[in-house]
RNA sequence: GCCCGGGUGGUGUAGUCCGGCCCAUCAUGCGGGCCUGUCGAGCCCGCGACCCGGGUUCAAAUCCCGGCCCGGGCGCCA
């Protein structure tokens, strides 16, 4: 019977198991060999005493190369001195797939790899246990957010990424052709989840990837990366961060409680974070930037500086700064009546890291169009999502997160490119 | 893109300041040998490297110039 090595039990001993895997590690004392087999779930160990093991199984065990593809078939001995409390005595050993020697890099981590090594040959580096573990605990996050959208009333849709120019300004663009015509890669799904708004759909949701065709060289930056964005009709933008800090809470409860096992293979403590999150004003964060020596010019972002001083006034946790200047932020941002230099928008923050951004959107035509032009638009190229807002178009509110940046923050990875499994940034676009 | 630091066996490093003592250190790995309870197994023998191009010099891993790439910080990032 096939199992993974974490099925393996009290109820395997004495009994034949088949297993799959790699070898991980040989430990050849001679007339006894230990093999560490690891699969997808984690470790088992292969005891080979050369009196009760068949002598061409003994053979294969002295051959067998690290990080061979294995099939190993015995029986199950419960065993205090294996790692895990039991060991398989092998009837077969079958190499499925030899491994070229020497590796690319140590799966078992005796010796160090860089970054950049590790992203070379990432099929390899995703071998260990501590690096598969952040991509099991994604595919966590990924289903606890949909289960919690669901729930609130959204559905999931899928917006073009191939698009025609014209989008929003400021980002740059990654330019395609598109048969006779050129296109570009989109860099947000916004204009699209807008146009469903005026559809009826009310609250969708969509997770798939943007593209920004920024020379950024950070930490925290990707060319290609996964956002989460939500749109929701008759809501504020205080509606939506309701939505926000909600999902945000149940992502870390369902994680901390189905991910156990891949918290602790990378040794992460998680915090589950409270209810309400803190609400400050870009007006307050801006004092206290200066307070403490960072000049922030009212009307400009926050510069990476005043955030990182920020996040030490306010601790590493989760907050908004909401009530952006209308100048810093996109033309469907909805300003204030009362006082249109500020708007509806809200940036989370976990620490000096920006997580998600949002905003309540303009939804009549006149005003949209006259933004537009305020920032320096032309109304002209925008007609496919204009026309959305002449025919009947709610009141409504969104945002975008960045599921790297989620995943980072929460696992505390000092580089984004670890919390994607094949990274694209300025100068990599292989594997 | 800017500033600073860096590029040495498959991997991670020492050496670079102050050129020769370096046909280059250590660990891990790999090949071989010994070994029946390892769990970073141990012991013995061996293998394997100075990013690319140009320059200075009797002599360059080491100094200079250019390129490519990497790390940190910043900028840019509706």
């Amino acid at each position: 019977m096939r199992k993974w090595t974490s099925e393996i039990g009290d109820e395997d001993v004495g009994r034949d198991v088949t297993v799959y895997g790699w070898i991980h590690e040989v430990r050849d004392l001679g007339g006894l060999i230990f093999l560490i087999l690891r699969d997808r779930e984690g470790f088992i160990q292969v005891t080979l005493p050369r009196k009760k093991v068949p002598p061409d199984t003994f053979d294969v065990a002295k051959k067998v190369k690290r990080e061979s593809v294995v099939k190993v078939v015995g029986i199950v001995k419960r065993e205090p001195k294996a790692p895990q409390g039991y060991e398989i005595t092998p009837r077969v050993i079958e190499v499925l797939n030899e491994s070229v020697v020497p590796l690319p890099l140590e799966v078992t981590e005796k010796v160090p790899a860089e970054l950049d090594t590790r992203l070379d040959h990432r099929f390899m580096d995703l071998r260990k246990p501590r690096i598969q573990a952040i991509f099991r605990i994604r595919h966590n996050i990924l289903q606890s957010v949909r289960n919690f959208l669901s729930e609130h009333g959204f559905i999931e849709v899928n917006t073009p990424k191939i698009v025609s120019t014209a989008t929003e300004g400021g980002t740059e663009l990654f330019p395609i052709s598109y048969f006779e015509k050129e296109a570009f890669l989109n860099q947000s799904p916004q204009l699209y989840k807008q146009i469903l708004m005026a559809s009826g759909f009310d609250r969708v949701f969509e997770i798939a990837p943007i593209f920004r065709a920024e020379e950024h060289n950070t930490t925290r930056h990707l060319n290609e990366a996964i956002s989460i964005d939500i749109e929701m009709s008759f809501t504020d933008h205080h509606g939506v961060m309701k939505i926000l800090e909600g999902l945000i809470v149940r992502v870390y409860e369902d994680v901390f409680e189905r991910c156990e096992k891949f918290l602790k293979w990378m040794d992460v403590e998680l915090e589950i974070p409270s209810l309400p999150f803190e609400r400050i004003r870009y007006d307050e964060a801006v004092e206290i930037a200066e307070k403490r020596g960072e000049e922030v010019p009212w009307g400009e972002d926050l510069t990476t500086p005043a955030l990182k001083v920020l996040a030490e006034e306010i601790g590493d946790i989760h907050y908004f700064i909401v009530d952006w200047p209308t100048e810093c932020k996109p033309f469907y941002a909805m300003p204030y009546k009362e006082n249109p230099k500020v708007c509806r928008s809200f940036d989370l923050m976990k620490g000096a890291l920006e997580l998600a951004s949002g905003t309540q959107r303009i939804h009549r035509y006149n005003e949209l169009v006259e933004s537009m032009r305020a920032k320096g638009l032309n109304p002209d190229g925008f007609e496919f999502y204009l026309e959305a807002f002449r025919y009947g178009m709610p009141p409504h509110s969104g945002w975008g997160l960045g599921l790297e940046r989620l995943l980072m923050s929460m696992l505390n990875l000092k580089n984004i490119r670890e919390a994607t499994l094949f990274p694209r940034d300025r100068h990599r676009l292989t594997p």
